[in-house]
DNA sequence: TGAAAAATCATCCGTTTGGATCGAAAATGA
DNA sequence: TCATTTTCGATCCAAACGGATGATTTTTCA
């Protein structure tokens, strides 16, 4: 096995925890849970991670910068498109990224939900500098009249997030009672366009690739 | 004490189940948590409710029904209204409803979610009914132009939902960030009106009374 | 009033939790 | 090669969990 394949027991325990504190959030996840899934004794999480929440901010540190980075792909183009078609492209990334990887979105809504220290942390270190420059995004395509100015601009930055994420949050939901599968790549692209058209006016849809799905590499 | 003020153990149990399975949901929830709140001893949850998740079920029956209720206040007043106008009532009675009652919104997330049997119960008995509903209005405000036609009823629904309950499923970390109080009156109706107008477009925001907050007693 | 029924309580049980401990094993480097 | 460091795993622990039990108190009603 070379040793890219074979990940060492911190990488592997990391890609556990990602999932599992993703599937259940951090209090109904055990480090025996993780440990299973990464296929080693659950007393190493002390010894790589000192606590179990301490594996808990390495796995969100991990998804929140990652998503950042998927939502910020085409910020070179930025400068040669026109804010309406910017905030679009951010728009495009950001439902893209929480399709292909929900995990964060799972995390980031339990712990909004049940606050204390480490819903603080995470605001502080990502949350509040994620917001401050969504906002500020809104407040210029405001100036732009791309949408009314006496709209507050933090809501309107909540119900993008909101309307960006809540289909693959209520994906369970949603494949019960309408048999849909929001993760296939079509109804993706079909919220991406409902958001769009309906925030945005102008349905001068622009495909981009929708192949964001595979290569889900853990670090190095 | 009248013994309308005197709640019994039952009444008793059942409010404070709806405040802590409101806040920490149910597996981060404890019956002894809920037993303490109420004044009472743990045991006489198996007395009145035979497990923690009757007690859960029956927490969210009355939430769900309390929530229905609330957004079809007006509905004697529907057959006066345009679909647009009935629309923009039923959304807010919603948003203000979740205002007063955050405890549901926090439920039914953290359930969708988790997924597993407790999500296909409130799905199969609250959640289908109700989205059965909605998504056939929205679909006759189609009909009326209201919406584009060719957007996906299913998806609007959601961005609804979303868009509505989201600030309040925020509160905390809106607090953190921005330093507003979404629960305070003006700052509901400033929410309200940020979706009627980006949904629906034309400000014509109707007062309505938001005295709704107060009043809130558990069955009788 | 008093016996039967309903309601409440203190207490116990088996299980699971996060974390600590410590010896064994593997890797490292002079 | 061999001693030192790094890594790993079996095991123990106190705490909290949901639920069960049986005694005790309160209520009901003839």
């Amino acid at each position: 096995m070379t040793p890219d394949l074979q990940l060492d027991t911190r990488s592997k325990l990391l890609k556990a925890a990602v999932t599992v504190f993703g599937k259940n959030g951090f209090e109904a996840s055990s480090v025996r849970q993780i440990a299973d899934l990464a296929g080693v004794n659950h007393g190493s999480i002390k010894y790589h991670y000192s606590s179990k929440g301490d594996l808990w901010r390495a796995s969100v540190s991990y998804l929140f910068s990652q998503m950042e980075q998927a939502v910020h792909t085409n910020e070179a183009a930025w400068s040669k498109m026109t804010s309406r078609e910017r905030l679009k492209d951010s728009i495009r990334s950001f439902v893209r990224y929480h399709a292909a990887h929900p995990e964060l979105n799972r995390i980031l809504t339990i712990e909004a939900i049940a606050g204390g220290e480490r819903h603080q942390w995470v605001t502080d270190n990502y949350t509040r500098p994620f917001a401050d420059r969504a906002v500020a995004g809104i407040a210029l395509a405001q100036e732009d009249g791309i949408y009314p100015k006496e709209l507050p601009a933090m809501n309107l930055h909540y119900m993008h997030v909101a309307s960006g994420r809540i289909i693959f949050l209520m994906a369970q939901e949603i494949q019960s009672i309408f048999g849909v599968d929001v993760f296939a790549a079509e109804e993706v692209e079909r919220h991406i366009d409902t958001i769009l058209t309906l925030f945005m006016g102008a349905s001068d849809l622009k495909p981009g690739s929708a192949k964001e799905r595979s290569g889900e590499r853990l670090e190095n």
